[in-house]
DNA sequence: CCTTGTGTTCTCCG
DNA sequence: CCGGAGAACACAAG
């Protein structure tokens, strides 16, 4: 699942292929990817230039050198955003390589968006729940209000963090999971960070000591720039703008791993649902 | 039946 | 009766 970590990988990756250049050709392969609707989203994208990538929680923010117009993405899910350049060197009028990075289109991708240069943006989700939406400065605005600080914001304090969740009536996961009180925590860096913290996902926000409180905040920023240095953590279908997988897999100490030995103190980790989620815990390593 | 991110809808409470 | 919080539901495919 593309959380914060993941998102930010793809943002980085895509930086370093797409920028400064010009669509030629827009391809829907599935009615409801794109946003407003196929027929605006095709037109305002036809000739724009991609110019700088941004990343607000999990939504990608793409500015474009038109009037007015940036991309949205959201991959949910099972989304995959993919470049791909069929790489042609040509010498003394030979070809000496031409290198398909990867077989796409594929059953699942959704939209492919061509570069004047030849390159292709592979917009792949299986599950049909992501979008590609062309939007307007206001809706931009709009969309960025929604969502609350992010963990790794060095702007948020440890105090501010503390007033996030002391007053919360509801259980630490579901604040954790919820983006406009923090932004770009999904189920499992949810999990990893109640795990890292010592506390138990199911107890009310509010029942949390200021003690517990600072440690998801330490643990939680450090986990979350950790999973960036390692590339996000590929699970299912996560993976980069090259289509290359994240390695915080095996970082991982609690999610995926329910009915196996806590990796500290070896009893067996408990799977309950919270917030209306998997979630994965230890019931003695966390109070 | 399970998996999950988020927008919408419903319910509850003061 | 309004507002807000929180929970439940809808979506989708394997």
């Amino acid at each position: 699942m593309p959380e914060l970590p993941e998102v930010e990988t793809v943002r980085r990756s895509l930086s370093a292929t797409i920028l400064g250049k010009r669509i030629a050709a827009v391809t829907p392969h599935h009615p409801k990817v794109l946003r407003p609707s196929v027929r605006d989203a095709e037109t305002a994208l036809r000739g724009a230039t991609f110019t700088e990538i941004d990343r607000v929680g999990k939504l990608l923010i793409i500015a474009t050198d038109k009037p007015d117009l940036s991309i949205l993405i959201h991959l949910k899910m099972t989304g995959q955003l993919i470049y791909s350049h069929d790489r042609e060197i040509i010498a003394g009028g030979h070809s000496l390589t031409h290198d398909v990075v990867h077989d796409h289109p594929s059953k699942h991708t959704r939209l492919t968006i061509e570069f004047e240069d030849g390159g292709r943006l592979f917009f792949n989700d299986m599950r049909l729940f992501g979008y590609v939406e062309a939007a307007t400065e206001r809706r931009v605005d709009a969309a960025r209000k929604k969502f609350g600080p992010e963990l790794i914001d060095s702007r948020l304090t440890k105090d501010a963090w503390y007033q996030l969740l002391h007053r919360r009536k509801t259980s630490i996961k579901a604040v954790l999971l919820n983006q406009t009180i923090v932004a770009g925590i999904g189920n499992i860096y949810a999990d990893e960070m109640c795990f890292a913290a010592g506390v138990l996902p199911h107890r009310p926000a509010h029942a949390l000591s200021r003690a517990e409180c600072d440690r998801l905040f330490t643990h939680g920023k450090r986990i979350l720039a950790l999973a960036i240095e390692e590339r996000g953590t590929t699970f299912n279908h996560y993976v980069d703008g090259q289509g290359n997988k994240g390695n915080f897999l095996r970082f991982l100490r609690v999610y995926g791993r329910g009915g196996k030995p806590c990796i500290t103190c070896s009893s067996i980790l408990a799977k309950k649902k919270v917030a209306g989620r998997g979630t994965v815990y230890c019931a003695t390593c966390q109070k």
